[in-house]
DNA sequence: ACTGTAATACGAGACGGTCCGTCTCGTCTA
DNA sequence: TAGACGAGACGGACCGTCTCGTATTACAGT
């Protein structure tokens, strides 16, 4: 067996010491980035002990993801389900350009790539997020194209998995290494030029 | 004026310090990745002080980056253009497959990481990077797409930038994110998919 | 319910460690 | 003889662990 340090006790927690941290590690994240996103600046920004922090997270990117969630859950819009009215190519456009507002809000925008980054260089916060946030939302979008194709709207042949890659890949890509300008303009190219493909054009 | 810091001699530069550097700056980013890559450990493994590589790189990245191009100049390969065979599918496949086996090769691709890491965070380098390689790369591209487009092989409309971000962009993020085998069938897939669209499937 | 007690999370910050980027040193070489 | 070189000392930033009192909390026993 794992030789367990002794767990926290949950029930004894200090919710305002928890909040005073999540958000000070959203503001810094937003004013200095992710190169100058420290557990001491946070700690110090939150008026808190640094082993309060290294107490109850792994590391300092699970304490950047847990803010985001916090962040996201303000108003309880989880969707279940992506949109689905029939059309395809509006439903699409519809949810890429949500991707894109989402991605855009300077509130959100530096802590995600912050996150992003951290992701990218400890492989265990790789598999949280991905197994809480990613692969649910990949299911999501792998279902709304299924019900495309059995609807005779997405070739037979197409392998959903690179779908949604071909769909939401240019997105994070131009997000994530500031490539260019990340518009509703540029998410609706992205929709036709890979629905009706690139010999076709839109 | 900027109180430009005296410009070392590079007349007097030793080519076998310069080597062992790149050398050493390479194996370390395969060995230890990334996130345990130092400037000591590099200068310990080349045999070099410190002061000589602060002295010739402004950053990290720029060592692995330098490096990077020096391991790209063994065989002098430098396609000045992509493949045009007549068959853009053809061609595609083919240069994408070879993304695909660069992006695989174990020598290149965990520094290639790291540097893709490092462009994150430092915009100087991204810069550079953009410059350099990035965008004559991407003009490389474009210019396919634009002579398959004049000879009818592209729809009229298609935005030849969005076009090379659905071709090129789902093997980066797979490759960056390790999200999924990075394969040659991927990247036909990605590009049957690509060309002709989600809606008629392969 | 009331209160006493034991447990423990908390803020604060000291600690040794790594790495940063700068700065001397002699040494060697072009 | 000027300047690049290897070596490494230096102060500083953060790391992650630890040890202090202090303040809260859960859980008795009445």
């Amino acid at each position: 067996m794992t030789t367990q340090r002794k767990a926290p006790d949950a029930a004894r927690r200090n919710e305002a010491a928890r909040r005073a941290i999540l958000t000070a590690a959203l503001d810094l994240a937003g004013e200095v980035g992710y190169a100058r996103l420290s557990i001491e600046a946070i700690a110090a920004r939150a008026g808190a002990g640094k082993q309060t922090i290294y107490r109850w997270w792994p590391s300092k990117g699970a304490v950047l993801f847990d803010a985001l969630l916090m962040l996201a859950e303000g108003p309880p819009d989880q969707p279940a389900d992506l949109p689905d009215t029939g059309d395809l190519e509006a439903d699409l456009k519809m949810v890429l350009r949500a991707t894109v507002a989402e991605l855009t809000e300077p509130r959100y925008s530096e802590p995600m790539r912050a996150l992003a980054i951290e992701i990218l260089l400890d492989p265990a916060l790789a598999a949280d997020y991905a197994e809480r946030l990613d692969e649910p939302m990949r299911e999501l979008k792998r279902r709304r194209l299924r019900k495309a194709q059995e609807a005779g709207q997405l070739g037979p042949g197409v392998d959903l998995d690179v779908a949604v890659d071909l769909l939401w890949g240019p997105l994070k890509n131009r997000w994530l290494h500031r490539e260019g300008p990340l518009t509703a303009e540029f998410a609706d190219a992205v929709v036709e030029t890979a629905l009706n493909g690139l010999r076709q054009g839109r």
